[in-house]
DNA sequence: TATGAATGAGCGTTCATTCAT
DNA sequence: GATGAATGAACGCTCATTCAT
């Protein structure tokens, strides 16, 4: 069939969620190919250096809108701090929850760490950009360095709770966290 | 003749290590056997179902291992709430620190996620003692149903400090996190 | 609107180059379409059974372009025997170091020796001519038979020598040969 | 099975014969174990590099062949140079026949040239030493730096002869090309 | 005229597992 | 007890080919 049956946006839409509900080794090609309606060669069409290429797009995709739909929200101009913190989490944890599956940037992260560390750029990006933001929030009320370090505990705590998570399939637990750190501040 | 290369406990010891930084998926029985100075076929006179057998008894050691060292610290007689908390935190930091590796029940946890084959039960049981530990000494402190929930905090904090340590490749997120713990209570 | 960007002429000549260096079976479609600026489905407009189709030509071609520039000296009015052996030796060593990579011809025996698609009779061909252009060069000395046995004597320390250039990476080789065949006449 | 079906020797024996037909690139993993009777993932038993390590494995075993069966003719002490070299060029002839195949060594050179250049020092080895074997008979009534260049024009037409005899499927040009050597001789 | 999109068959390789010895 | 030998299934990938547009 020569008529384009998925865009490559949609592809990466699917393979990322295969990769976060399975993790990157245990997905295979197949797998991606039967998500999209495809068969396995034909990916080398969009993604010419293959399953390597195609986590990177995955991880620049999630990256990027992270940037753009939750990151952002710590800079948003019409929202004060606790809104701001209130949003940004929030939105976050639905993320997580969806699927059921957690963090992709977490869970890849404990995938490759000790392998082919090909991925972790932008892995570390995702953790940085996120402690910015959340740090960026948190200066409204403290001291830039107390802010950077409650920035990473939240960044912590969000992602122990993911795996928490996963292991009692207890939703509750990513939204008692989040409660908990909108309390605190 | 019959002069048994290796116990079963060396090898238990041997492959925990392997899975604790690779993975269950990502290690080889070829990995394995060579760490054991085996060959792979052998591992099937120890261990008849094989792989799955393998990690299923080296879930239970580390179980075990947890209840008798670290767990145990929670009803020991001669020390303190505070003390008995700090020794617990600490003995546990320097596993999860050891081979830079976290933690093998949550990684597992985050493996199996979406695959779980039978090792959930195990996963969960280390979760609930470890929190039931905790428990039993923040109760010391405060009342039952807020101690559960310190000890739940203190299990996400535990773990997500161990995935942020594998991203940046620092340890010292882990001290931190550590020391933040002993500090609140 | 159909400009058409290469003429078949232009592809045979660019896909001639990609054969000689790197063999029929070597050579990708994807390869071909790229040094003809291209995109590999292209192709089956100029050449409806493939890539099969491509070397038949290309092997054409080649065998057209050595009876006009090459055997067709043997007859050249204006040369006496010793002049035309140099010319058309000279000639075709030429077209043996262009690309570092010897004879289509002989390399395409050895690849189809045991494969043997369609190419053996164009192949036997371009043999019988060459031989044909030499002996009738050397009959102007020598008796038909001994002129034949000449013939076929040089063309095989062509085709070895142009092995030997390959191995050692040395085209000295291929002149040395040219000049001790010279020499002997 | 757990029995031994065939020994490494026998493998590289069988391996041989196909690349020699058809060439390393055109000889498949199935193909050769096929040829041994084994499914194709047995072979990395035997060879933990896989097809590479084949081919190294069969370049050396049969430059170890021509070290001990063809070469040695050279320093013969029981023949004199003009027995010497008639006893080398047939043996090396009939090995050449054999399969109708032409020389491995000769044969991967060309496919080789233009792309993983990890067999040349072998392929070129060979020919080093069957320069020096040869050269060393032809000391024997010329000058080194003449007997030299004799024994690279032998190689030269034995290379050629094989190309040839697989053209035309004739193993006379075989024969022919040994007797004018010895003759000249 | 030329291509974008897709496919099917095959490739070399890995790996958990089996089992006679 | 432990292994040497073998396997089958799956994996990531390549490639010649097809064909609606």
């Amino acid at each position: 069939m020569p008529i384009q049956k998925i865009t490559k946006a949609e592809i990466l839409t699917k393979t990322l969620e295969l990769f976060q509900k399975q993790g990157y080794y245990q997905t295979s090609m197949e797998q991606i190919a039967e998500a999209c309606q495809l068969k396995k060669g034909s990916f080398y069409y969009y993604f010419k250096d293959g399953k390597e290429e195609i986590m990177h797009e995955v991880l620049q995709m999630s990256l990027d809108f992270f940037r753009e739909k939750v990151f952002a929200i710590a800079t948003q101009a019409d929202l004060n701090p606790p809104e701001k913190l209130e949003k940004i989490l929030k939105k976050h944890i639905r993320l997580l929850i969806k699927y059921k599956s957690g963090c992709l940037f977490g869970k890849t992260s404990l995938e490759i760490a000790h392998q082919s560390p090909s991925f972790k750029p932008v892995l570390q990006t995702f953790f940085e950009e996120w402690e910015n933001s959340l740090s960026q929030i948190y200066e409204a009320k403290y001291q830039p360095s107390y802010a950077k370090q409650l920035a990473k505990q939240t960044m912590i705590e969000m992602q122990g709770a993911s795996i928490l998570m996963q292991v009692f399939d207890n939703e509750e637990i990513m939204n008692e966290c989040c409660a908990r750190l909108l309390d605190k501040f």
